[in-house]
Order: C-alpha cells, then sequence, then structure tokens
DNA sequence: AGGGAGCCTGAATCCTCAA
DNA sequence: GTTGAGGATTCAGGCTCCC
C-alpha cells in the first residue's frame, strides 16, 4: 500500500518473487514527444519525456521492465500492459519473447471519440492492452454485459439439444413441450471497450498528462483480481491504478520516476473519495461508490444518489420539493433504518421521507402509522422472494 | 478485371510496376487450422488450409507476396492488410521492413458482435486492418460519419479563433455577436470501424469460409481509390472484394490458388449483389423497444430484458429457474396485462409470473387471487403518487 | 501425453404462420 | 395480399471429454 518513487527497474528488485496478482502499466508508448499539462489552476504542470533515441533503445529499456514483472508475479497473476499504435506491435513481440506466445490472453481495445483534427487519414480513436497471463492457470472473472437488442432472449432460455442429423435444434420433452434452459446472466465481456476518454474539461482530471479513466482501471482490476489481492503499476503517474485499487479493496503497490507523480498520487489516496468527490460531481462519484443494488433501486425511484454515512441514500425530486430516501442496510433493523432517516432528514427540513425495506424482521409489528412522515415500501426482490416461499409452503400442503 | 488462379508469388509477377491504385489482402491468418464450410445448398464445399510449419514460415511467405505488391502499386497508391490476433504484430513489423514505419497510416480495428462461446478470458470481437501508404504522397478521400449524440451541433457550426492567450474561442464579430462557421459534413472517420459480421444466417453468404462483408471492403475503396482506380487482391477467396469494386465502379483483379474460389469469384461477378444488413438499417437502437422507465425497473428488479416479445419484458431468474416480468403498459389495463403475460409464458413452460402494476385503476375490484400464478407488484412511483396524494388530501382535512 | 469429436454459445438473419 | 411477431437456424470459437 505505497507509492515508491525511483526508476522502476531499480525499485522493483526489492519486491518479492510470486508476490503480485496483477501488474498494470502504462509506460511511454514511444511517442518520441514529451508529455505536459498544466495544472486546473495553474500553478503545477506535470509532464514526462517519451523520447528515445531508437525503438532498440525503447525496447531494451521495457524489457528490463517487463523482467522484472513477470518475476515478482505469482503464478495465478496476469499483466496488462496499456500502448497505442506506436510501438505495440514491438511490444507484443517482446512479450511474446517474456511470458510465451501461449500465455497472450487479449489483445483489448480501448476505444473512444475524440475531437477531430483535419489531418490526412483515419482519426485514432483507440488504443491497444496486451493481456497476457503468468501461467495457463491464471485467475479471470467474467464479467458480463446485455444481450444484443437482437437476440430473442426468450429463444435461447430454451434448453437444445442435437438431431440425428447431428443439427442443433430446441429440447422438448415427451408431450412435445419445450424445456427450458439454465440461468443467463448476459454475455461475456468482449475485447473491445467503448469507454469515454477523459475529456480536457473533465472533473476527473488532476491535471496530469495521459490520464486514464478510472472506469477502465476498475474494468481491469475486477477482471484479474479478488478483493485482498495485490495490485502493481510500475509507471503510476497521477495514481489512477491505485486509486481504482483502494476503491475496490485490493492493496497496491505504486512505483514512478518523478517525484511530482508521487506526491499527486499520495494525496490522492489519502482520502480517495472525498478527493475524488471534490473532483466529480457527486453524483458521478456517489454512483460508483454504491453497491448495484442500491444503485439501481435508486434507479427505478428516479432518485438523485448522494454519498453514503449521511442516513440519506439519495433525494427524489416531486414538485421541486427533494424527498429524502434511505435504503435499509443489511446491519440495520428497520427501525435504525428510520431514525436514521429522520435525524438526517430534521436539518433538511423535509417533511415527507421514503424508506426502503431490503429484510424481513422476526417481529412485524413496525407498522406505517397513519399519522406518520416516512412511507415505507418493500423492495421488490423481498415481495418476490415471500411469495416465492409462501407458495413453495401452499403447494406443499395442498398435495399432503 | 479478371480473376486469375494461382499462388500469388507467381501470378503477381505477371502484373506491370506501379500499375494498381489499391490492394486489399485477406491472407491466411496464421490459426494453424483448416477452414471449411459447406455452401449453403449442400452441394459444394470451400475450404482452405491455414497450417504452417513455424511463424518464420509464414512470415516468409508474405514477405514474398507484400514486396510483389509493393512493385506493383503506383506511387499514390495504398495496401490494406487485414489479419487477426494471431500474428497481427508480426505482419506489422514485416510492413515496417517493407514499406517503411513512415508510411503507417493507421490501424484499423474493425469490431463486431458474434456467437459467443464458453473461453476463459475475453471474448475475441475484433480484427485488424493496416494501412501502409507507397509514399507520402497518397491518395486519400475523407469519409464521413454522423456526430455523436452528445455533441451540440449548434457549437460545430460555430467558427472558432484563438484569443491573446492561444486558447481556441468561438469568433465573434464586433458587436460581440458569434459568427457562423463553414458548414460541416460529420465527424471524419475514425479508426474503429463497427460493421455487423456476416451473420450464419444472412443471405450474402455464399458458403466461403472467412467471407468479409461487403459493407467492409466498400469503405476502403472509397478511402483509397476514386472511379476508374484499379483494386488488386491476391487472396481473393470468395470474390467480396471484386464485387465491391465492381458495384463501385472500380477496376479490379483478383488471384486465388484454389480453381473452386476462383470459379465462385466469378460466378458473384456475374450477378454481384449486396445484401442489406438489418441491423445497420435499422440501428441497434432501432432495435430497442423499452423505455429508460422499463429498463430502470427491470434493472431494480434485477431481471435480464427481453426486446423481442410483446407478452414478456425481461425474465428474473430464482433457483436457476426463468420467471417471466411484464411491465404494464399505459393504454391497458391490468387485467390485459395479465392475460398477455400468461398467454406469453404459456409456451414457455412458467409456472410463476410478475407483473408490475403502474397505474391505478377506477374499478380496483381485481386483486391477486389466492391460487394465481402471477405476482402483481405496484411500480414505486405509483406507491409514492399515490401516498402523497393521500397524504395531501387528509392534511386538508385536518386543517379545515 | 495429444488430438479429434462433441457440446455450449448468442447474434442476426431467414422463414413461417397468424391476423 | 401484406405485415409483423416470433420461431428456426447456423457459425474464420473454444471448451471439455474421451480415446
Amino acid at each position: 500500500m505505497t507509492v515508491l518513487c525511483g526508476d522502476c527497474r531499480i525499485v522493483l528488485q526489492s519486491i518479492n518473487d510470486s508476490s503480485i496478482d496483477l501488474v498494470y502499466m502504462d509506460p511511454p508508448f514511444f511517442t518520441q514527444k514529451t508529455h505536459a499539462l498544466v495544472n486546473r489552476d495553474g500553478n503545477a504542470s506535470y509532464s514526462f519525456e517519451d523520447t528515445w533515441e531508437s525503438i532498440e533503445t525503447y525496447l531494451a529499456f521495457m524489457r528490463e521492465v517487463l523482467i522484472q514483472c513477470k518475476r515478482v508475479l505469482k503464478d495465478t497473476g496476469s499483466i496488462f500492459v496499456h500502448c497505442d499504435r506506436s510501438a505495440s506491435h514491438h511490444l507484443r513481440v517482446l512479450l511474446d519473447q517474456i511470458f510465451g506466445p501461449e500465455h497472450f490472453q487479449s489483445e483489448i481495445i480501448w476505444t473512444y471519440r475524440r475531437w477531430s483534427n483535419s489531418k490526412k487519414g483515419l482519426l485514432p480513436a483507440h488504443q491497444t492492452i496486451y493481456f497476457y497471463s503468468k501461467t495457463e492457470n491464471f485467475k479471470f472473472n467474467v464479467l458480463f454485459t446485455d444481450y444484443s437488442p437482437t437476440t430473442n432472449i426468450d429463444q435461447i432460455l430454451q434448453a437444445r439439444a442435437r438431431n440425428e442429423k447431428g443439427k442443433s435444434v430446441y429440447r422438448r420433452d415427451q408431450h412435445g413441450n419445450i424445456v427450458a434452459g439454465k440461468e443467463k446472466k448476459g454475455v461475456p465481456l468482449s475485447d473491445v471497450w467503448y469507454i469515454p476518454f477523459l475529456n480536457p474539461k473533465a472533473k476527473e482530471r488532476v491535471g496530469y498528462p495521459t490520464q486514464k479513466p478510472v472506469l477502465l482501471l476498475e474494468r481491469i482490476i475486477k477482471i484479474a483480481t479478488d478483493s485482498g489481492d495485490s495490485v502493481l503499476d510500475p509507471f503510476c503517474g497521477s495514481g489512477t491504478t491505485l486509486v481504482a485499487a483502494k476503491l475496490l479493496g485490493r492493496t497496491y503497490i505504486g512505483i514512478d520516476i518523478s517525484r511530482e507523480a508521487v506526491s499527486l498520487s499520495e494525496e490522492r489516496l489519502r482520502q480517495p473519495i472525498k478527493s475524488e468527490s471534490q473532483l466529480l460531481v457527486v453524483g458521478e462519484e456517489g454512483f460508483r461508490m454504491k453497491s448495484n443494488y442500491e444503485r439501481n433501486l435508486l434507479k427505478a425511484l428516479d432518485a438523485v444518489p448522494v454519498e453514503r454515512n449521511s442516513g440519506i441514500d439519495g433525494f427524489l425530486f416531486i414538485d421541486e420539493q427533494p424527498i429524502p430516501v434511505r435504503i435499509q442496510k443489511d446491519d440495520e433493523d428497520i427501525a435504525t433504518a428510520r431514525q436514521k432517516l429522520k435525524a438526517a432528514s430534521r436539518a433538511k427540513q423535509c417533511s415527507s421521507m421514503i424508506l426502503i425495506r431490503t429484510k424481513t424482521e422476526n417481529n412485524l409489528c413496525l407498522f406505517e402509522t397513519e399519522d406518520d412522515d416516512v412511507l415505507v415500501i418493500d423492495a421488490y426482490d423481498l415481495i418476490i422472494r415471500s411469495w416465492l416461499h409462501k407458495r413453495k409452503y401452499r403447494k406443499k400442503t395442498t398435495v399432503s
């Protein structure tokens, strides 16, 4: 959980063999340019050199770094190397040499829309991330995306079989009825990722050149590690990788040769939630911090999410009047939840509040009182689960 | 305007120096597999070998072909080499050697959605096309695409200038009014192309493995040539390049080592057909039938949305069992909604269903019957609206 | 061990049948 | 006839399982 300053070829030597679960690196791309950007308030400027004598010098440097990275990786670990069209082919040849072509897993295309320039040629709108594993036995979590709107989901739910000619057909039982298949979670994530490029005006920007979106790093970390695993970024720059790792509960080590970059990373890490939310709109960051479950509930309510720890999870606006919303937490009973919501709302002068109940209680004596200003609504999954439970029980008794 | 049969390394020798405007090639990808496919009507079968002793053998072969291609290209000509992740990096190193890294123009990513599989890792969903020119003085036509929906069109149309600090600002006349700029045609085409993969069921398919969509070739030909120019494809296969060239009024030469492929190309050229992709005509959004409201409701239920069934809006999975979900539509009463849901679910053999009520009815006589298999849940906004209404009324009566 | 056969997959078309 | 909903079809994949 540190950010180290120095040449990563040297600093990496202090890291133990087989101790890291994921290496992500965003090294110089061999653009042969100096990258500089002035900070928001204009008083600090970060820059780094990406000029090299020749491609051979560049590759010799990268070779040293990659060999060290392989050494520190666990056998179940993987490496993601970010590059652009300047030298991606040379880097992949190098990766083949060091990690072995059989450990190549994916060529990830990060694509985005960007302001057009009037260059003769096609507008560059992608960068490449090479994904190699150390062994065949690498850790991989499948992320799922939505089905294409052209897909007949109701159809692909049906179980399938082969007929006598070996053709794929839907399976039918002895009555000729269709047989239902297994659960569908969605389509496994593909190797082409559309993630918006950090807009020059984005609040997330901290003034560091080549800064990557947190969303991109979150996705990589989720794919290759579990909670508590270790993430290493030998060219950490503004520390985006480390922030994403911290937000996802992974441990992290960052290295950068620039004193300023290390300070900037440390600053961002000190309070990633707070400092990030100063930079980001509350809604955006609040959205990322909430669990999917709460986020979806708030969306269905059409409520605007707010930050945690305040007793209020979001606000619903009806006739321009804000109505505080709280979702009952796993570790609290409905009375506590109501109390917290009322306490937090008192200061806001709100007379109507909404509480979403997510659990059944042992004693169901607490109900919405007639003159209360809190509306208690049961979460959909709570309603469904108790209905199914009731039905099951009823069927059993009917049979007996 | 011919299709020649033979090894392209030999056949190319018969083509004059500096006589071709565009070379497109779709060589073997070094997949180390034999690709075979049976024709639609089942009476013909095409196949080709893509197995090699080593990567060196493959590259030696490709080197010979590429050197010949450079020779026959005009000084204003360009070459587009289609490859996939198997050997793209090696091919680009080769292209750098033969055409010079300074003549590298673009790494085009052709991306698409396709049937998936149970791979451990990311689903491959792109192929790469390298675009090199013979000299700096190459022919290039800018194609335009639509602006992204987030772009403010009004702003683009305004003329721009630089202020005293060199920053880009909108130009204003002496009265401070914004000056309208030149007409813009859209965003110049980027190097990431989303073009639907030739679907297994597409009519355009002729039964040749690895067949490419005509649309992809049309785009390349439009970029690099004008009407009447010459196009060469040394691995023409089923002749897609030649068909696209003919449709666009370019002259063409195709070469293939397989007698069957040459016959197939000749046959296709006799009646060049381009099938319209429904997906491209309508657009992905055209297939999405759900409102944001409905989508958010389904998400809160943790249900998978269904786009192509008029009775079912989504599926919820509990204990791996699919449960159909329907959201009551604006123009239907709850009885109709229930009836449609039950009708659609009958074929799916589902015994439990969920119906989301979104409106109150005048006669509230219809309730969930004890033995029913449909659970009716009120949408959150319905609950909230009726609660607020009730409170308002109660307060009024209290005051009076 | 290594290699071939068979299985699971979902996108996007074609195609059928009902209204 | 004409339209449109939804059922049927098949693959430049990649896994497992079985000799």
